[in-house]
DNA sequence: GGCAATATATTTAGCTTGTATCTAAATTAT
DNA sequence: ATAATTTAGATACAAGCTAAATATATTGCC
């Protein structure tokens, strides 16, 4: 009979402070033990206690005594030993696979993004040992241009364009994808013994939004990314939604639901819009920017259209409000430079939608905004299991 | 400058090590120290410290050795001590506060139900002070029955037909309830000292369903509460959904949006159905059953009439699907009893609306759905502050 | 330059809680 | 009766924290 629970033994409570401590230096420049003693409640003893351990284990730095930028502080006193978050002890890989290329960013601890490389696939029909051919040359690429190599790879975040549930399997439905990514997962374990997380890439948008872009510190946020297709990333309470099958946001079908017309509904808004904006989808860029630009110069036509769009999105965004009631719906993905234009349409509507109608912003993140979430989601992985990860220490970032 | 977070000290692990054994025993009839070693990880002197402790604190109590009815277990060796959840140590209050009754049910701390009682309100827009009045005495009610009093209650769920936030404070809104609500949660703290926890009633339809209905063990569960008014309760991840301002699953608003025109829309549809059916809300029981049965017979006219509410609950349940991704709908409320009727028609379309189809059931809570997922919930409150909550130690039930 | 004031570092003692191990007790089976 | 078995209880010890006393390094003033 195997225990359900595992017993608090003392060490949790080492665990448990050290976790303490390392999150608020995380958050730091750097820190004295004092101000470690203020913010976590402890003790100095305990606090240079799990100083030492942290950095035996690699995570923090003691400041040489005295260096030369030292912030003001106090200015009597025996000088104080000041610590810091080693954010080089290791990296963090974000990649965003679309069905046309790939991006990989490598990023320290403190989520510094300081390599970036994107790779195209030949066709969208490419057998899986190359589709994973080609990400794993982006990551190659990415870490050369960090300076690293993948050694030095803590977690990856990697963002695909559908379902996955929370113990990031690929719900197996219609999408090629599927297939494939179960192995892209294991491959790069096996290749590297990287640790891979797979997640939707709006949901690594909803992250990387609420991280880094108009979402910040907002726990009820909905980010919907219109890119190759429209999908919703959902934080509530500050918590990812996935739902049974990790299917929560999927909105592909929406329109059967809340469409007067299958022609004239969502999925199909998603391809108009990316069309008008010049996306991949379709269209091209000919009948791109025009739409919009014509839209500015006040041509009717062009505005009729804007306006078909921005009353789709109201309604959408409206549904999301009424199951969801996010405080703020950020909208995201290839389409947001264009997505200026519809907010004041979509911001008048809204009230008569719904009882409570969220704040609507654009993304500031433009085409990145999967793979800062991807880095995000590593992160997360790497904060959360820091103590338990084993820094394989050096001087300098490793090759 | 005080911490951001409290230090973990040596009394944490006795905390959890004593959660860990509480919550165990809570579930078992009765255990035996071995038994808790077993469950826990513990060692045996552990095992014993924290349940003397529990014992001090009133939450276990320790059986005479070798009872009446002591199970199988070893027969050989010396007779191990066996320890007893106290499950009478307290109780809870679940209150269903309705438009035009309000009913409160006294359960003990394993969640049986022992005492209920009703009360209903002279009209619909009494003052606050009648309205509370009107409650505490259903308290009292449901108290007497129980054979306790007030002083004895470690904590009350309330649901009520408006949004609650996570913080238990009722967003304002349209809804006349927002007035009294808050009215209602201090006026029972300052009258008997009970630990108030307001909810939204869809909210705590979900808790309660997925506690003893048709939803057992199910973690992704959305409960179409459909009575007075059509409201969702959503659980994700095993956790309620509020949103921003509580008004998660507030689908008033969703005809504008979701349906071709109002009149046909969500809100009508819970007017329509809860007509049919004989519900408090307009057409009465003249033409209640009549539909149901019609339709039964093979009537044209009562069979359009059901086709029409299911293809619209389809249409909600799909949109839902879409968003949240639930592993099962639960219909609930006053109208469970004629849902079975809808659940072919609900399931045969819901393939063609959505990729990702919930099982749809309807609960067997009927109209105790509500005080149920009361009692839950402030049983979830009662359970994760035990070792902070003062028992008020007496023999037996207290007065 | 010496000395007080100040802030930090370090040491020591003691408390809580845990594990590990050994011995005693109580019951059943032989 | 005796052996086997199972649990209870006691002892020793380790981890980690607090608290209090002591030591150290720096600033500022005389």
């Amino acid at each position: 009979m195997k225990p359900t629970a595992a017993a608090a033994t003392p060490q949790l409570l080492r665990r448990v402070n050290a976790q303490s401590v390392l999150g608020f230096i995380r958050n730091t420049e750097s820190a004295t033990g004092t101000e470690l003693m203020n913010h976590t409640g402890l003790t100095r003893a305990s606090v240079i206690a799990v100083c030492e351990d942290l950095i035996r284990r690699g995570w923090i730095r003691e400041l040489d005594a005295r260096g030369e930028d030292q912030p003001a502080g106090p200015r009597k006193g025996r000088p104080a030993r000041r610590f810091e978050f080693n954010a080089k002890a290791g990296f963090v890989l974000g990649i965003d696979i679309g069905a046309a290329t790939t991006t990989a960013a490598v990023a320290d601890l403190r989520g510094t993004v300081v390599g970036r490389s994107s790779e195209g696939f030949r066709a969208a029909d490419i057998p899986a040992a190359e589709r994973i051919d080609v990400v794993d040359r982006a990551c190659r690429g990415a870490l050369a241009a960090a300076g690293t190599g993948p050694g030095s790879v803590l977690a990856v975040g990697a963002g695909i364009a559908a379902p996955v549930d929370r113990d990031g399997k690929v719900l197996v439905t219609q999408h090629f994808w599927s297939l494939f990514d179960v192995g892209l997962r294991a491959a790069l374990q096996d290749l590297h013994g990287w640790t891979v997380l797979l997640e939707n890439d709006a949901n690594l948008a909803a992250l990387g939004e609420r991280w880094r872009g108009s979402g910040a510190g907002v726990d009820d946020l909905v980010v919907l990314l219109a890119g190759e297709r429209l999908g919703a990333g959902v934080m509530e309470s500050g918590r990812l939604l996935h739902g049974r099958g990790g299917a929560a946001g999927e909105m592909g079908y929406l329109d059967l639901v809340a469409g007067v017309g299958s022609s004239d509904g969502i999925a199909s808004l998603a391809r108009q819009w990316s069309a008008a904006a010049g996306g991949p989808a379709a269209g091209g860029p000919a009948s791109a920017r025009r739409v919009f630009e014509d839209a500015a110069a006040g041509d009717p036509a062009a505005l009729a259209i804007l306006d078909r769009i921005a009353d789709r999105m109201a309604r959408v965004i409206a549904t999301v409000a009424s199951f969801i009631n996010p405080e703020q719906v950020v909208l995201g993905g290839a389409v947001a430079d264009s997505a200026q234009a519809l907010l004041p349409g979509i911001t008048a509507r809204l009230p008569r939608l719904t009882a409570t109608p969220p704040r609507v912003t654009v993304s500031p993140l433009g085409d990145s905004i999967v793979t800062v979430g991807a880095v995000r989601h590593a992160l997360d992985y790497v904060e959360a299991n820091a103590l338990e990860l084993e820094l394989s220490l050096s001087a300098g970032p490793r090759l």
